[in-house]
Order: C-alpha cells, then sequence, then structure tokens
RNA sequence: GGGGCUAUCGUCUAGGGGUCAGGACACCGCCCUUUCACGGCGGUAACACGGGUUCAAAUCCCGUUAGCCCUACCA
C-alpha cells in the first residue's frame, strides 16, 4: 500500500516569481492532481537577508494568478496563518524542529561542530590548490585538519558539520535523468547550520538540511525541482539515511534557457511571472506552453501530432502528465508559442469567461456597458494575440479619435462620400440585419463598394483604417456617438 | 581544477539499429476577404564532430567539442 502523492514547490522569496519556478510548481502540481495527492507551497526563507513578507506575498500571489492552488502552506497574505497539518511552511518558524534534529545528529556522532575560521580554510584551501589539487574539507590533502579530528575549544561559537561517506558511490535513482552515480569523494562534509550565537549554540540550518528534513516531515513522497539541485541530491542522501528516513523519489527538471540558449535573465525580457500577466497573457497560456518545454504529452503512447491536439485544457494535461516523458535537456523559452497558445485560446473562450481577464486591461467605462455590448466588444476583438490586443483594439469604442491618419483620410474620406456618410449618420436602427441592410441600399444607391464606405467609415470614426467589422464598430460607438463623430466630415 | 547533466529543422519535439527522419510554432508563398486579423492550402528547413560495433547507426559504445549545474557558514 503506497501513501498518498506528496509533492512540494519551494521556492525562496527573492523579490520576484521566476518564469523557471512556475514551471517546476507545474510540473508538481500537475503531478500531484494526476495522482490524486498534495501539493504544498513551502517558503525555503532561511537567507534572511532576502526574504520579507513583501517577497513572499508577491510568489503567493503569482502561484494563485496561474491558477496553481496548494493544499497545504501559507495562508495568502496573512504570515501567522497556515493551512495543511504539518505547518508552519516557512523555515523560519521551523526553527525548533531542525535544532532538535541537528542535537540528534550531534549527540549520534553523525554531525560535529566546526571552530574553522573561515580564513584558517581560506588558507588550507590555497596550500591545497596551489599543490594542484581539490580542496575538499577534511578529505584528501586537508584530511586530518578539520575539527573531526581536531578537538578544538569547545567554548567558541561554531558551525556543524555533517559527517559524509568517504567510500563509494551515492546513486540518485532520477525519475527523469535516470541512474545517476557520485563518487563519494568527490563530495566532503558539508555545513548544515551556521556559526551560533555563542558557545554550544545552534545556528540557522542551511538549504541542503532543511529540505531533507522538513521534505520527510511533511511527507512528501516525490521531490520535484530544477535539475540545478541534481547535484545538490547526493548530499542530501546521506542525511536522509542518518535520520533513517524513507527516500522520496527525486526528479529533477531541466532549465528553462532564454531564446539566445543562455541562461534566462532579465536581458531576455521578461522572466518574472508578473509581467506575463502584465502582457495580456491567460494564466492557462503560460500553463500550458510552460508544461510544453520539456514535456512531450502521448495519447495513446504517441506523441501529440496536430495543433488541435497541442491545444489541452487542464484536464487533459492532468490525465496526460508523466514523468516518462519529460526531456532530460534544458529548453529554450519559445515566446511566439506562447503568444500562439494564448491567442488560441483567446479564441475558444467564452465571452464571459474573458471578461474577468479582459477588465484589467480596459477602461472603467467598460461596467457600465450592458452584457449585449460587452459580449459584442469581446466576440469582435477575439482574434488578438493578447488582452493587451483586444483592449486596443477596442480603443475606439470607448474614446474619439485623438488623431485622424492623413493618408487614409486622403485615400477614403473624399468628398464624394460625403452624401453616403450623411446618410449612415442618421440610421437608426442598429442592429446588425439592419445596418446590412441599410448599408446594401446606400451602397447601390451611391454606386459604391462595400469597401469604400467601410474604409471611410472607420478613418472618421477610430482615425485609422483599422477596425472590427464595420457593423460591430459601428454599434460600439454607438448611435448617437457615431452621429456625433460624423459630423465634422460632412 | 574536480564532479554531474545535456546535445535531431531557427524554436519545442517524435523517432531508441533498416523511416523519403514525422509533427507543432516561427518564416515564406498561394487562396479567402469591407480594413487588420482569423481561416484554408502548400513550401523551405535538422540528426554537433571523430572513432568504433554491425550487412546496416540519428538510434549502441568510446572519445572530442560546446552549453549548463554543483563545487558558499546562498537557495
Amino acid at each position: 500500500m503506497s501513501r498518498q502523492v506528496v509533492t512540494r514547490f519551494a521556492p525562496s522569496p527573492t523579490g520576484m516569481l521566476h518564469i523557471g519556478g512556475v514551471r517546476t510548481a507545474l510540473f508538481c502540481w500537475l503531478f500531484a492532481r494526476k495522482h490524486g495527492g498534495r501539493f504544498i507551497l513551502r517558503v525555503e526563507d532561511t537567507d534572511l537577508s532576502r526574504s520579507t513578507d513583501d517577497n513572499i506575498r508577491i510568489i503567493e500571489e503569482g502561484m494563485a494568478w496561474c491558477g496553481l492552488e496548494w493544499d497545504e502552506g501559507p495562508v495568502q497574505g496573512d504570515p501567522s496563518q497556515w493551512v495543511g497539518p504539518h505547518g508552519p511552511y516557512r523555515q523560519m518558524q521551523r526553527m525548533e524542529l531542525y535544532r532538535a534534529k541537528i542535537q540528534e545528529l550531534l549527540d549520534k556522532g553523525l554531525a560535529y561542530r566546526c571552530r574553522c575560521s573561515r580564513e584558517t580554510i581560506e588558507a588550507r584551501r590555497k596550500t591545497v590548490e596551489t599543490a594542484g589539487k581539490v580542496f575538499q574539507y577534511n578529505r584528501g590533502m586537508d584530511r586530518g585538519k578539520g575539527c573531526a579530528d581536531a578537538g578544538h575549544d569547545a567554548s567558541q561559537p561554531a558551525a556543524i558539520r555533517f559527517r559524509m561517506p568517504e567510500t563509494g558511490d551515492i546513486l540518485v535513482a532520477d525519475l527523469i535523468k535516470g541512474d545517476t552515480r557520485f563518487p563519494a569523494d568527490s563530495l566532503d562534509d558539508w555545513i548544515i547550520a551556521r556559526t551560533g550565537d555563542g558557545p554550544g549554540q545552534i545556528g540557522v540550518p542551511t538549504y541542503n538540511f532543511c529540505v531533507v528534513v522538513d521534505d520527510t516531515h511533511m511527507e512528501v513522497t516525490h521531490v520535484i525541482r530544477g535539475d540545478d539541485h541534481l547535484n545538490n541530491t547526493p548530499k542530501q542522501i546521506p542525511l536522509f539515511e542518518a535520520f533513517g528516513y524513507d527516500l522520496p523519489a527525486f526528479a529533477h527538471v531541466p532549465m528553462i534557457l532564454g531564446a539566445d540558449g543562455a541562461k534566462l535573465s532579465k536581458r531576455h525580457g521578461a522572466t518574472s511571472i508578473t509581467e506575463y500577466q502584465a502582457m495580456g497573457l491567460l494564466p492557462s497560456a503560460v500553463r500550458l506552453a510552460l508544461a510544453r518545454l520539456s514535456w512531450t504529452p502521448k495519447i495513446d503512447g504517441r506523441a501529440v501530432e496536430s495543433a488541435e491536439e497541442e491545444l489541452l485544457t487542464d484536464e487533459q494535461m492532468i490525465q496526460l502528465f508523466d514523468l516518462a516523458d519529460c526531456q532530460k535537456s534544458a529548453a529554450r523559452f519559445d515566446m511566439d508559442k506562447l503568444q500562439w497558445i494564448n491567442q488560441k485560446l483567446i479564441q475558444r473562450s467564452p465571452w464571459q469567461e474573458l471578461e474577468p481577464h479582459l477588465r484589467p486591461f480596459v477602461p472603467e467605462l467598460w461596467d457600465n456597458k450592458p452584457a449585449a455590448w460587452r459580449e459584442r466588444a469581446i466576440t469582435a476583438t477575439q482574434k488578438g494575440k493578447s488582452l493587451t490586443d483586444m483592449a486596443e483594439a477596442l480603443r475606439f469604442a470607448f474614446e474619439r479619435p485623438e488623431s485622424f491618419d492623413e493618408k487614409a483620410v486622403e485615400k477614403f474620406l473624399t468628398p464624394s462620400l460625403k452624401p453616403a456618410l450623411a446618410e449612415v449618420a442618421a440610421l437608426a436602427d442598429y442592429t446588425h440585419d439592419a445596418l446590412e441592410a441599410a448599408f446594401t441600399s446606400i451602397l447601390e444607391r451611391h454606386g459604391l463598394k462595400t469597401k469604400d464606405l467601410a474604409q471611410a467609415l472607420r478613418v472618421a470614426l477610430c482615425g485609422k483604417p483599422v477596425s472590427p467589422g464595420i457593423y460591430d464598430t459601428l454599434m460600439l460607438v454607438g448611435r448617437e456617438e457615431v452621429a456625433e463623430r460624423l459630423k465634422r466630415w460632412l
């Protein structure tokens, strides 16, 4: 009988939620949902210099916007509260546990106090490296010089090191990377707790220690994280063993690179999830695009094979998700594909579903419009690549043009069109069918083509020769306002 | 320097001994069209390099190169 699946996303609050982190979180979320398990959000704030409530809030908001709801973790916006049986979910609030576990290792002789100053270690490192060897604490040329053997003055504050195995290989059985072996003699006794405040004190524990304790105490069954942590795993495994803990399953997902193949950073443009939000992307599109980096969904053992199949719903993603279908190599982030997915999802969303997402991008006036108008506004612009495109395409409906495209005026607003425009200005019935009928009649009487009138109207009404379908354009501007905007051209 | 991971069209990828090396995005062309778009149809384009193993290698093995990660009292 296997335990319920539990995954976790454990970001450190550095000031933004990185898109790469979101992708890792997404994999954790998909995996938990697929197996009917739980998904934990845990905040790794042991780096005191960077962690603030504000930074934690940024993570919570980013996750929430992405639709990656967590079953256990902090309560959004309230630092004092959490949901779930294994809280608190902020590491700085879990110090008692860590200190007890460190004391346990100390008592068992599996860890020891290290009083080597940074200066001493640097000096020793230098000696070893000038001899052309690799420096490892208390290993190789440094053997016998570490505190494990030295019996330093116990009255001094100390850091704490974990006694690592010295021979053999440490095996990481990774669900994505496969079996990976690390020679034990390439590692050394690493620090699990920083120097404490006074003699006998235990300082703030380090990342690699907290993860092991937390993952176990939070009953995490599957550690799914970025592959920058693959090299940390052989440090952590002996620690699990020292505690007598069961090993979770590990899955290290490849990194996301910028378009040029370098690590995704500021200069590639958007790295923070809030920037994607501001670009007018749907959270569902971000989820799909991110999921498809390094993951190929297989339907009946066959990779997706058409544009239609590419456009998976969340339900389909959850159903299809499998770590075995994940790539081992890093993927470059493709903004074009994200935008294509966004466009497709915008196109196929019912207008009511789109409205709350579009709302932040349009003027306040939006709320005063009747439902029929809002529906028309959305359906008339639903071919845009983004919500910002839609909002831009709807500007004419909220405000009069500030300026008029001179070339377009010259080309389309010819004097001969005035009588036809005057007739349009006088139209009373603003239903689609009535407008169409009226246009047919006007066109016929004036010997014009649809294009002539439509373009002239677009320029007169919107200032430029681009707008939604001409009847939609008229209806969105509204009868009285059309008459008003047409006056100056008659 | 040491250890680890990775390598198929521009990008995401399928393919795991015999394929005209398949698809999606992007790009280009044609069609549709009241503008911009949407849509439809078609096209260009790839196995990093060098050795093996084999009748046969993108596929298996070794090496090289390149990129990334770890090598902190950061996470």
